[in-house]
DNA sequence: CCATGTGTACTATCGTAGTAATACAGTAAT
DNA sequence: ATTACTGTATTACTACGATAGTACACATGG
């Protein structure tokens, strides 16, 4: 079953947050066609938040596209089980256009900029093949 | 004379765009010791918000030490000239880490993931290099 | 049918953050 | 003192996110 990974105290509302995680999920095949996303219910009640923000966060999904309500039984993912790496980049996109932005405005060097992103994107790697192990 | 680019629109509030912009102005030495910066009504006039924005904008400069308020006579940068390429890349650092989060949640291998942002890297670059020109 | 599980609509309320309006406070030059 | 700049404190308005309660709609298995 699929697990949310919520921060009550960030600045991205909650519901976003969710949003943001299935639609990630979904790109990168970790949640395919056919499978149940968590009830409303069972999620309110896990990361103690209102059902109905869980539901807001739903009803964007299917707005998406993403996911297809079926009242009485719950969602379930709709779209095709992985998208292709070109489309996974466009979600990347947004994010290292910031970063590059912050980067030029700090006037950092590309080649800095890139070795930093780099080792972060190393230990990002190892902290997950951890998490992995422990399961 | 130093610039803002604000965006109303953007999700993140006027007074943080203006705040690390001059953070990272200062930073990266585009606005040195003793330089005024433009005064709240100037500020407030030139991109039509309101005084009490910039002003909440400053305060939160002089809370970090950047600049220094001066009642009457308006804001001069406080901090040294240029700050060491460790602290700015310091500043790069969130930016980073979410866009490696992204990726990782996306499923995109790290080596993708660096080669898209050379390239968003490098078009910033030469974007940046047209800009000076017409200046 | 009914109990129990799904998701939903609606309305009201609360808290917070961002922004705005007004009136005030300090400096400098005339 | 006056004028014309500077920044500021106080207060209020507004929008949004989150919550709460209630009532409803659909599916499934006993």
């Amino acid at each position: 079953m699929f697990r949310f990974d919520l921060s009550p105290a960030a600045a991205t509302p909650l519901y976003r947050q969710m949003v943001a995680q299935v639609t990630h999920a979904v790109a990168a095949g970790a949640l395919r066609a056919g499978e149940e996303l968590p009830s409303v219910r069972t999620v309110a009640h896990d990361y103690v938040v209102n059902p109905m923000t869980v539901s807001k966060a739903y009803s964007l999904l299917e707005q998406q596209g993403v996911v297809e309500r079926r009242r009485g039984m719950g969602m379930i993912v709709r779209a095709k089980s992985s998208v292709a790496i070109a489309e996974r980049l466009t979600l990347l996109q947004p994010a290292l256009d910031h970063a590059a932005a912050v980067a030029r405005q700090l006037g950092i060097a590309p080649d800095d900029a890139l070795t930093v992103f780099r080792q972060t994107l190393d230990q990002r790697h190892e902290q997950a093949d951890k998490d992995t192990l422990h399961e």
